[in-house]
DNA sequence: AGTCTGGGCTGAACATGTTCAACACTAAAG
DNA sequence: CTTTAGTGTTGAACATGTTCAGCCCAGACT
């Protein structure tokens, strides 16, 4: 039958997917081997590539899917009511992230490796990671799409928040305080200023110095 | 003789160096291998390894050099006289780099790799580059010496500035427009805004926004 | 039932960064 | 001149991510 043999086909891939995890957990990405990732799992080394294009891309498959399972949490935490201020709800929606990921942050310090490349397909920039990326974005335009913003910033706004919130988990990755309590601070304080920037930006005083920022934004949009 | 011992010693090692270098400019980084270099010098495959840790401190040792050979236009760009504006000091500053960079701009993306990882030897953020850091932050002290910056922001703006010059480095690696013709632009109208919003600093009445803004940078440095 | 087919899986082979025990050679000491 | 010591050099061995030619077998087809 068609189904037993897709349903066996996926719970090797689910097999693999768990004993990597785990192993990673256990002994960080680095020190785990693909070899050691397969005997876990009870099968051959090529199996795992047989699932999986790279060692990578097991941790992409985890982030795609802690990715999938916050997006409830990520539009309560955009639409919550007129009466949550911005400041809060970007707060919260960052949070959400950190959340999902923290029991395999360890893990996902793996993907900063190649995080900065574009080209590479596990980069938060990548056209590989684009589906997520926009899926993002249209929460975040969701966030602020009751706050009245200017007609020039406005359709950037949903991409620096974005990278917003992109620097704050890259910020949370590498932070080594103790139970990263330095990016709680920094999200506490950075969503407050981020929000009253752009509670700003609505003052028709401002024009000039958001002429500038939407000058520059428009000319790192263009490369990154 | 001990000189000539020596000598030759140094002679072996800057021929890994070059061959490494122009393979790695003519087939990238990724593409060259460690036995390529080493048959490309003459020597047997351990002896890259005799001279260099790995792979990527070859390219570290060029960035080292590159270094090395842009301080004396770091402090020319630094302190050109009152008559020029911090403005042009600081895109200057970042030129100077960028010009330095330039012949091996292929080759230094391979540090990008391992540049988000302050743990990694190779990374901007690390402690082995520490010393490179803080001589670039003391020429960035120097430029704005004569600036009158008040007080409480004044110690951070050295190493926001770094940041700041950091960060272009890093676009500038990622930028495939035709001549990295995005980054001269983004230098020219960054260098503007960090130039005004450091004069608008001074003012009294931007003292509580000032508060929030150094709050923010001595939670990342407490990090990064 | 026998045969065929294609997805699932195997494990050896490969490429390459890196290590290391052994060797070579130079220069100082005896 | 011989011995010694230590730097410089070798190349095979190792570890590990990745590839691939082929085997296995469930299920479709005759």
């Amino acid at each position: 039958m068609f189904n037993t043999k897709v349903a066996r086909s996926e719970q090797t891939r689910r097999r693999i997917y768990e004993a990597a995890l785990a192993a990673f957990r256990e002994k960080g990405f680095e020190e785990t081997t693909m070899r050691a990732i397969a005997a876990r799992a009870g099968v051959a080394t090529g199996a795992a590539y047989y699932y999986y294009e790279s060692k990578e891309s097991i941790v992409m498959a985890f982030y795609e899917e802690a990715w999938a399972l916050m997006q409830e949490g990520l539009g309560a935490a955009a639409e919550p009511g007129k009466k949550t201020p911005l400041e809060a709800r970007l707060a919260r929606y960052t949070e959400v992230k950190l959340e999902a990921f923290a029991p395999n942050r360890a893990v996902l310090r793996a993907l900063l490796r190649y995080g900065a490349d574009p080209a590479s397909p596990v980069s938060p920039f990548g056209r590989e990671t684009a589906p997520m990326r926009e899926a993002d974005m249209a929460w975040l335009a969701k966030m602020v799409a009751d706050q009245g913003l200017p007609k020039d910033l406005a359709p950037h706004v949903p991409a620096v928040l974005w990278m917003y919130q992109m620097g704050i988990v890259m910020f949370w990755l590498i932070d080594e305080s103790a139970g990263q309590e330095r990016t709680r601070e920094l999200l506490r304080v950075s969503a407050k200023a981020v929000a009253l920037l752009l509670q700003l930006s609505k003052l028709p005083l401002t024009r000039p110095i958001r002429r500038t920022a939407v000058e520059l934004i428009e000319i790192v949009r263009g490369v990154v």
